[in-house]
DNA sequence: AACTAAATACCCTAAAAACGGTATTGTAAA
DNA sequence: TTTACAATACCGTTTTTAGGGTATTTAGTT
């Protein structure tokens, strides 16, 4: 693997045993510029903030603010820092809310040093290195999730038709108009797809069949 | 890693040179009882269906039926097979594909012998080996809640929190009482956002910040 | 100390959406 | 041919949203 040169990289560990072999194995075999260790989020998130690292890789346990929430705040800032986790929770919770915050990487702390330094590298390279019990979990959330996408296709042409423009932001009114029919046509439509949704607002109409 | 038998393993590859690559690697260091070599879907459809392998490994593109119609029409009957793509493919519709028709995990053919090796013990260990620039298409599609969108940062936190609730479906009601607040607040925080993106309905502003 | 933004809350009105029933026409399947 | 459904349309009523104005409290900034 071709070694990319790191400009800044972060370490955010409170054991600083773990820290400390973290930062000696990364600056043995990594060709990184600046390497940061804080000890807790609060630093971090202060000194991130102001001058956002290329790479930081997050413990989710801390004292005081976690490890989650703190790449949560720093990705609004910063969307472009590639967040890691490196963490002993494989509870999919952590793992979705990490996820969520914005976290590129989530690796579970067994993992061997060396794969660990291969992940920095390949994070480095656009890519998104997940534990592999850790993406059974993603993968089987995500299946889940795209199975809903079934309930647009119960429904009749026009109904299709009227849930796009709704997804548009169209009122009856203007669906009306755009689609040739009265309002009353486009009401009744919208009454068969909450029917048959089992819904009873757009948003949810929208969300039942992935629009949103 | 501990090595555990593995009793009946696929490959299903067009490419001889590939599959007989793979075979020689798999039985030089896998423990497995069973190899099974398929040129075809048509083939391992057949024989799979009447008798399942652990852990089959598709190619993707091979003539007549695809590699991904196979592992659906497979994991229908036999939900427990253990079903690996390897494939130069990494469109994000093939991969969401893959994955949707039960795939458990998805490498890329410029993978080394030595992590294939490696992913088909993960996989027999209950884990999800995803090659980690296709980790990153699944965790970006998975969290499509995006929230670096200009307009979305724009909005106060609290701002933000509504925006969520109505991505959600909630009524102002409802979101006054989740977020212990009157429903006048309600009220005049969406009255603000609306302002703020200059749109007038919730549609509108879950579209322009990105929800939609 | 004055200013500002954010969060809270109340008032009112008009428009839009949701929910209900019913009916006609055409087309396709049983 | 009867049934079923899709698409159209009209009649209601109630609830929810959107819009406008205004005001208090708190926290952060100048």
């Amino acid at each position: 693997m071709p070694s990319l040169k790191i400009q800044r990289l972060a370490i955010i560990e409170d054991d600083k045993q773990v820290s400390e072999y973290l930062a000696e194995q990364i600056s043995m075999h990594i060709d990184v510029n600046e390497l940061l260790v804080f000890e807790n989020a609060e630093d971090a998130l202060k000194e991130l903030s102001q001058h956002p690292a290329d790479i930081a890789m997050f413990d989710v346990q801390l004292p005081g603010m976690n490890g989650i929430d703190c790449i949560q705040r720093l990705k609004i800032i910063h969307p472009r820092m590639q967040c890691m986790v490196l963490t002993v929770y494989d509870k999919p919770d952590t793992v979705f809310e990490a996820l969520k915050a914005g976290a590129i990487s989530y690796l579970l702390k067994s993992t061997p040093a060396a794969k660990i330094l291969e992940a920095i590298q390949e994070v480095n390279q656009g890519g998104s290195p997940i534990s592999s019990q850790i993406a059974r979990k993603v993968i089987e959330a995500f299946t889940v999730k795209e199975k809903t996408n079934d309930y647009f296709q119960e429904l009749s042409r026009r109904e299709q038709e009227m849930l796009e423009q709704l997804s548009m932001g169209y009122r009856y009114k203007e669906i009306a108009e755009k689609l040739f029919v009265s309002i009353d046509t486009v009401r009744t439509h919208i009454r068969n797809i909450y029917e048959k949704l089992q819904v009873n607002s757009r948003v949810e109409a929208l969300k039942k069949t992935g629009f949103l």
